[in-house]
DNA sequence: GGAATCATACTCGGATAGGTATTGTCCGAGTCTGTACGG
DNA sequence: CCGTACAGACTCGGACAATACCTATCCGAGTATGATTCC
């Protein structure tokens, strides 16, 4: 059970866009910033865009930046535009082959293993969708109230 | 964000043998109850036998048995023993190559990004050691009282 | 007849290929900028 | 001097390889069984 690893640098991208509001951040720079592939974070930045997460901007003076307010993005909706929506845990209905089974039983609701596990991925995904980025860059910035200054100022002397 | 697909064949297994105490079943029988590649559930179980949840004996009636108490099974171990102990959030501490980074923190812990999807994973294991295999077999016959029963024979049956 | 020995068949166990999803890279379409030209 | 047309460069966007992991399979090591042989 392996998530992509995009979701680490779509979050963090997400929490320095706030440190920026309303300019574009082209993916080189937001690259730049942790040393990252520039084109492999620009396949993840387009899937936040498809999900309406970020908008972006094409030609010279473009980029990409946030497209709702930060305490209306949880930390779900970034973790499903990257990783997909589908379960980790995934039914196959193997009772469907044993022995007695109902073939018109839909064993995803029945199958009493299946509806355990889909109960702790709920319980998970609830908890992801309790946060938001603006959770997180309020607690950054309690916790470090230096970073959205200095965060700023890199991103303005970069720009030069 | 992908599990493997032999968490699912396994905690049926543990479910089934629930139900055959004090007898040795082979994976063969195990696999053709489901209908199931004989080879790689043997992997699984082998898997499972590492992990102390099964035991396992060779030769003509040999087969597997439950090592531990159905209540002393949690769908976590049998998660942990199938798909490994390892997050599925990897925080790989981008922070650290970022400017004013501290060479000597350790982001695993400081960052909040980590933090925050750390708490989320913690709280899904949490609900899937609070399961155990016994959980899962009372509510299968409090729901299908006949299911232990024809369980039972199939495997009686098969063994002719 | 009974016991020990041996061949046999059956099981798990780990080592070995195949398929699929993730990771990483590249080039083209579109667009804004800045300049040059004409009025 | 001002407005317009144009060339250029820069950005995102999706299509294209490389890699790693999951899935699937196979054959060997070990063991209990059952028959056979010897006492």
């Amino acid at each position: 059970m392996k998530m992509n690893e995009g979701v680490e640098w779509a979050l963090h991208s997400c929490v320095n866009l706030c440190w920026i509001p309303g300019e574009t951040v082209t993916a080189k720079k937001l690259a730049a910033f942790y040393d990252l592939p520039t084109a492999y974070l620009n396949k993840q930045l387009q899937a936040l865009s498809r999900a309406g997460i970020m908008s972006s901007t094409s030609g010279p003076k473009g980029g990409f930046q946030l497209a709702k307010q930060p305490d209306d993005i949880t930390l779900l909706d970034v973790v499903v535009a990257i990783d997909g929506p589908e379960d980790a845990f995934r039914c196959t209905e193997i009772l469907k082959a044993g022995p007695g089974a109902d073939p018109k039983a839909d064993y995803r609701k029945t199958c009493l293993v299946s509806t355990a596990m889909r109960q702790a991925e709920l319980v998970y995904r609830r908890e992801l969708a309790a946060r938001t980025i603006a959770d997180i860059v309020a607690e950054v910035e309690h916790t470090f109230p230096r970073t959205p200054e200095s965060t700023r100022a890199w991103f303005a002397n970069l720009r030069s």
